[in-house]
DNA sequence: CTTCTATACTGGTATAGACCACTGAACCAC
DNA sequence: GTGGTTCAGTGGTCTATACCAGTATAGAAG
């Protein structure tokens, strides 16, 4: 199981196997796993090599430890989803609603002032930009204009947006990963092409999302202004003290 | 410095000591700390009790690991204030402005279904309702409509929330912590007692937020209902890919 | 001067052993 | 049955030691 000369060190790759067998379900939320003893004597390793990958386990949140009684699997948190980063079409999923797309512009442009400072770039720097709406259930909620900029964007210009999210399209053809993003979240009324394209009356009011979303190493690659319908979404956020 | 005798373990004393440090400023941002071998010689521990407080106090982000150079204190997260828990108030001042409160209702009621479920109360359970009109600069912001449950919670009747902050009277004098909060924020048309008290015009747009917030112990002490000014008000946030 | 090398640091991994505090069940006395 | 004790097993803490791997520097070699 555990190769003593491999060039990972013992207790990550015992933390791999405990992980393994919590991914793959062989060992569910609230089962006991293998105490450190019993581990330390499988596997012929020193008891605080063992300790080491169930510790750091434990502080991951996949493990929970009770002096006196044992090591356990940790019950999946709950709690995330409220802030943690998604898609609209992820979001939609999660509300379990059927999201939908309608692409309505897909060109490249020179990027707007606004744009321009989100994605740190200058003037003469070419972006695509993906304007949609997008439905839930067949009906129009927002609409979503993102401003993207990454090498070889113009790719994009090609891909399909209305069978696919453009998250999904990154991360399997592009390789970018959203990994952060911050959002400013304010109140206004329709303008009237919203209001025309959202199917809402004169003077709605809707709720505005500017997001800068930045990719696994801390480049912005997309800004996105978005509108929702006031009747049918509200924005959820999860807070902390620490 | 150390007490080997004492109930709490030498590691978490030598965290606590360690913390102190960066927390007065001794030791500054990107400043290397004390090697794992000298720590264990100047308090004569062993090594892998100094190790232990170390590398959980990196765990937590206080300081930075570096093989084969040393151990530094880490540059302070700039990242937090958008996901952080915090009552208008502290909201006003980090945005630089300065903060005002006009109490328009302060009294015990039966609880409204919302606050009921909110607040996990029975109908019987009498709760305080605060009723703030919130200025940032003198001028309203935002109206706050907060549903108040905990034990001996009466008590807040007898307070001045137009010179302190509800946040700082619960902690100092209640005891009480908020450790985390749920919100749903949407947009929506102000109504007719909205627009007078925040002196905006008719069908004016605000942002509604209806926020649970949980004390230390988990427990829901606070439902409150915000609607704030479109014009002068969006809600930062900040959302992670883990 | 540049380049290599030895050396002395740093944190990272791993061992073996010891004692503590807590839990739960088995057992015994009443 | 009730209440206490004992005991085996668990994680928590701590020691002492060893070697590995990465970093910086001083000094030797070119």
């Amino acid at each position: 199981m555990l190769d003593k000369n491999h060039p990972l060190p013992i207790y990550f790759q015992l933390k791999e196997l405990l992980r393994e067998k919590i991914a793959s379900g062989e060992w569910k939320p609230g089962d006991m796993v293998p105490s450190e003893r019993e581990l330390s004597e499988q596997f012929h390793i020193s008891r605080m090599t063992a300790r080491q990958a169930l510790s750091e386990l434990a502080t991951e949140g996949l493990l929970r430890r009770e002096q006196g009684r044992g090591t356990f699997v940790a019950e999946p948190k709950i709690e995330h989803g409220l802030t943690r980063l998604t898609g609209f079409t992820e979001d939609m999923k999660a509300r379990g609603l059927r999201p939908g797309a309608r692409v309505i512009r897909l060109e490249l442009i020179t990027p707007p002032l606004l744009a321009m400072q989100a994605l740190q770039i200058s003037p003469e720097t070419k972006i695509v930009l993906l304007e949609r709406l997008r439905l839930a259930e067949g009906e129009p909620i927002a609409l979503e204009t993102s401003h993207l900029h990454f090498p070889g964007v113009e790719a994009l210009l090609n891909e399909d947006f209305e069978n696919h999210s453009l998250y999904s399209i990154l991360s399997e053809k592009y390789q970018i990963t959203p990994a952060r993003a911050v959002q400013k979240i304010g109140a206004d009324l329709c303008s009237q092409r919203e209001q025309a394209l959202l199917n809402i009356g004169e003077g709605a009011p809707v709720l505005r999302n500017k997001r800068i979303t930045y990719d696994q190493w801390g480049r912005p690659f997309e800004y996105t202004e978005s509108a929702y319908r006031a009747d049918r979404y509200v924005f959820q956020a999860e807070l902390n003290a620490s």
